[in-house]
DNA sequence: CTGTTAGCGCGTTCAG
DNA sequence: CTGAACGCGCTAACAG
């Protein structure tokens, strides 16, 4: 059986030491203003007590916690995990520390999290928030608030600007001779998804294509194998995927129906999460969810050092990376298996 | 610009209202102390004011901050988010809030994660944790503790007990043909790389085949495409995988080989996570991450209800899911491209 | 350099 | 049913 110690507290340790209760606060927060010796003595009686700080006693008196919140839609989708793990480690050097939220796609359980986050952190980073500007402008009335993938004006944001990558995927089709494409789009509220079908149409558009578009209810494996039916009725030869996620399960679906990548068909996805561990390896629209994460970090962090919020808008470009799965559009039409 | 407001208190909505502070708190938490017009009057004055209990001064009072922490070796692992996803489902039916950390597979962090989560978390699940037992009963004695796939007696645990999957592995691969056999390990201070290692060890040994350990790093998709030819001289015709990350790695490895699987090798991988994402859909060992992280979660509420520690060991049973990496062992040994 | 004195915002006795 | 008073553990002036 385990035993639990309880909470041994500052004025234990001023007593321990023979000093006042505000010299052992310093004694941990600013050594400076005491003598070597006292500190010393003050650390010694704290360690031998067992004393650790009361993080919310001191939050309480300093209004810092040294928290700060990250929320994600899914943290299953690897766009996200590599972006978390950035956002840590920046956070880590300035001795902050994330508490990360999921919301599983679900605005009102995001608002909740947002909600409940407040008040525990210093500042908040919403990322690919599916919230709507009312809500987030709410928000960011409460407390620091940094977007990542989500463009409102007055409110920093971090953007992945997809649409140089996304235009330089139709280019790519448009040179292997496909002449009717589709886009599989991600979630509505989703602006990365605005942005790339805009995108997509102005390069099919440019380059005399036909495009269509077809919706999903989610950006996940499963809904890109469901929506391969209907990608195939636009008799498209070649297919964007709003993410790789999406564009795996749209691979996973044409096979099932004997449709051979690149020969049959090209797809390409975007932020190139994937890369190889597809078969084949999946052609993708580059991204850069580790620097978007730690500059997000960073940009909050700046913004709590300074009590002052700019309206900065950072933007990172992309590239498409041809991988295996685009190739010359089939010479006679799609060969249904 | 954005404007941002600042807290609004408690003894600003008593003013308000015209009633004292503690009238107040009792609104929010005993409405049923307050004659039912009172409580209406202040929630009135509460709402046009903006106020929101302060979540700080609040736990400093009662000791309780409705939040516990979920530590977890590595977000990235496609073990882990829906482990998260259902604990999270579970800890909000109790209103309880979710901190989530990722500890990058080093106990250093991990060890600095648990000190900074506690003092701000009820209690803390610990998830696959890479710290030696000493620390973690250290870490038990200050606040309430659940392991996952961790067993140390005395602390609460939720496993997922691989070993009879393993077996039926074995098994599986024995009755295919094949005499030799690699497991490709996971972390060594992982409890359930070594309850693998010693199912598989066990279950070769009663079927007279021949078994090679091969170390890797970390459990990652990289890790497995690197082992690939540690696995190949050991002349082994089958690997089983610490999991299916580990797995995927090797897949493509043998690939990049021209190693045709399942025809030329099989292989198996363990947490059926990847499940038919992979091509080929990999032959693993079941687990029940969903159910683990609702466990967890609700052992740990019940631990933090009644104060009072019990010596739970939560076991889940596994077993083999055969699809499409596993076949009869190469009649006449490997063929190397 | 160090001790003293106020709060931070809220929950909770304890009288009325 | 309500209000006044105290304390949670710590930091931040303000003296000395």
């Amino acid at each position: 059986m385990i035993k639990r110690t309880k909470g041994v507290t500052i004025s234990q340790v001023a007593d321990a030491a023979g000093v006042a209760r505000s010299s052992v606060s310093r004694a941990f927060t600013r050594p400076d203003m005491l003598s070597p010796e006292t500190v010393e003595r003050i650390l010694r009686a704290a360690e031998t007590l067992g004393y650790v700080p009361n993080h919310t006693a001191r939050a309480l008196s300093t209004g810092r916690h040294g928290n700060i919140g990250l929320i994600v839609p899914d943290i299953a989708n690897p766009f996200f995990p590599p972006l978390i793990q950035a956002a840590q480690t920046e956070a880590d050097r300035s001795d902050f520390c994330i508490f990360l939220g999921n919301t599983a796609e679900n605005p009102k359980q995001e608002d909740k999290l947002v909600g409940r986050f407040a008040g525990q952190v210093e500042g908040l980073v919403l990322a690919s928030s599916r919230l709507s500007d009312e809500r987030i402008r709410a928000h960011a009335t409460q407390l620091p608030l940094v977007l990542i993938n989500r463009d409102i004006e007055g409110i920093p944001r971090v953007l992945i600007d997809s649409s140089a990558g996304v235009r330089q995927a139709v280019e790519h089709l448009a040179n292997l001779g496909h002449r009717k494409i589709a886009y599989v789009s991600g979630p509505a509220a989703s602006w990365s998804n605005k942005q790339r079908r805009s995108a997509i149409r102005a390069g099919a558009t440019a380059r005399g294509m036909e495009l269509s578009i077809i919706p999903t209810p989610s950006p996940t494996y499963q809904a890109g194998r469901e929506a391969v039916d209907a990608v195939l009725q636009t008799g498209a030869s070649a297919v964007v995927a709003f993410d790789d996620l999406t564009a795996q399960g749209i691979l996973t679906g044409l096979a099932e129906r004997h449709i051979v990548v690149p020969r049959d068909f090209s797809i390409i996805g975007c932020d190139d999460v994937l890369g190889a561990v597809t078969f084949p390896a999946l052609t993708s629209v580059s991204n850069h969810s580790v620097d978007v994460g730690r500059i997000a970090i960073s940009m909050l962090l700046d913004i709590l050092r300074s009590r002052n919020v700019a309206d900065v808008r950072y933007a990172l470009d992309t590239k498409l990376v041809v991988r295996d799965t685009t190739a010359d559009a089939p010479s006679q039409g799609l060969q249904l298996g």
